[in-house]
DNA sequence: ACAGGAAAAGAACGATCGTGCTATAACTGA
DNA sequence: TCAGTTATAGCACGATCGTTCTTTTCCTGT
């Protein structure tokens, strides 16, 4: 990797930091430039724009929620096993930033009525997540673990809702038993979904 | 109702709009004079600071928040009956926002991470909410409707993520079926609850 | 209707915003 | 090592930020 690419990455892991703690727009490119050590041109000659950086932060953490979040479900056997590693690795993902939480969960409301690309690569993301989460519970089904009339899509959004509502515990309440609280949910919507 | 508190009370209401789409911070005193077509400094003149002026947004909101959502419901009786009112009020209170939808949603992952009176008045406000579903839900436990070993604190937790889910499902990715969504899952809820 | 006070506008402040252009510094392949 | 490229810094731009001060306009009580 050029020194280019190398310090175009790093900008973008910090980017990526700021953003989830102060939104893609409420970050600046002097804040940035600031976090990284590097003058504001020269940190900006690495994007064309600001759009172009929003946009590249979404990749790079989708980059990562893949590495860390899909992959290790994926590596696991089919069903609820499956099902169970993916949300907690979603849980654990979290949890694991220092500021902010997960960036596409504050992105989530703070675009959610700003349109623009960003905001449809967001939509995309969030997609593809919801998606994700029906697939798997769907290798659930068929291993016969859920029932089988079992709404996915339904599933996945409820499951969703637990996310984003220990997002919500975690992070603004700074609830202690936040992580109790959304483990026990799951818990009880797989009963329930059984 | 003097000229000043008139004028003082429609920018409230403007900023309130404003703030709910592009967000507390990113909410500008200059867009919000071209909004209301005042000059700056004649907004500004009602308000010691933009703190000042967040405070005072999340005041207003909360007072029509009691009267549009927490109203109604105590205005029902108590039980599965109120609980259900409660909730159907939250998700019109949200609905009826031409954009952003609830502030007080919105607000929360913005300011999870940014400390500051206007963040504490958040929280002390989230806190309310929790624990006003909860004493909700408590009535409908000792009306014999729901059980009597329900965790009314987890029970307001699970409605709560369902506020989340749906302004995430509506707002963010217009899912035409959020409506029907949100309601089959709180009703699951309920009779799971049972 | 007029005096006194409240409300709004005007103008300016230093700071910072996103974004260019130009020069210097650092890296890289021959 | 040296040329040529690439990466970074410096500097400046118009715009807008939150905020203050002064002036003008409007309202209100008598």
């Amino acid at each position: 990797m050029s020194k280019g690419d190398e310090t175009r990455h790093a900008i973008l892991t910090e980017a990526t930091a700021v953003a989830a703690k102060v939104g893609l727009t409420g970050m600046t490119i002097g804040q940035l430039a600031a976090h990284t050590g590097m003058s504001k041109s020269g940190l900006y000659a690495h994007f064309a724009s600001k759009e172009a950086l929003q946009l590249e932060i979404l990749r790079h953490t989708r980059e990562r929620f893949v590495d860390q979040v899909v992959r290790p479900a994926l590596q696991t056997p089919r069903g609820i096993a499956r099902l169970r590693v993916l949300f907690d690795a979603w849980v654990t993902w979290s949890e694991s930033m220092e500021e902010g939480g997960c960036l596409f969960v504050a992105a989530s409301s703070e675009l959610d009525d700003q349109p623009g690309p960003v905001r449809d690569a967001l939509v995309r993301d969030e997609r593809d997540w919801l998606e994700m989460i029906a697939t798997v519970a769907g290798t659930a089904v068929s291993e016969g673990e859920l029932r089988d009339d079992l709404d996915l899509e339904q599933f996945a959004y409820e499951v969703h809702a637990l996310t984003l509502a220990h997002q919500h515990a975690s992070r603004l309440l700074r609830d202690p038993k936040a992580l109790d609280r959304v483990h026990r949910a799951f818990d009880s919507l797989l009963t329930h979904s059984a």
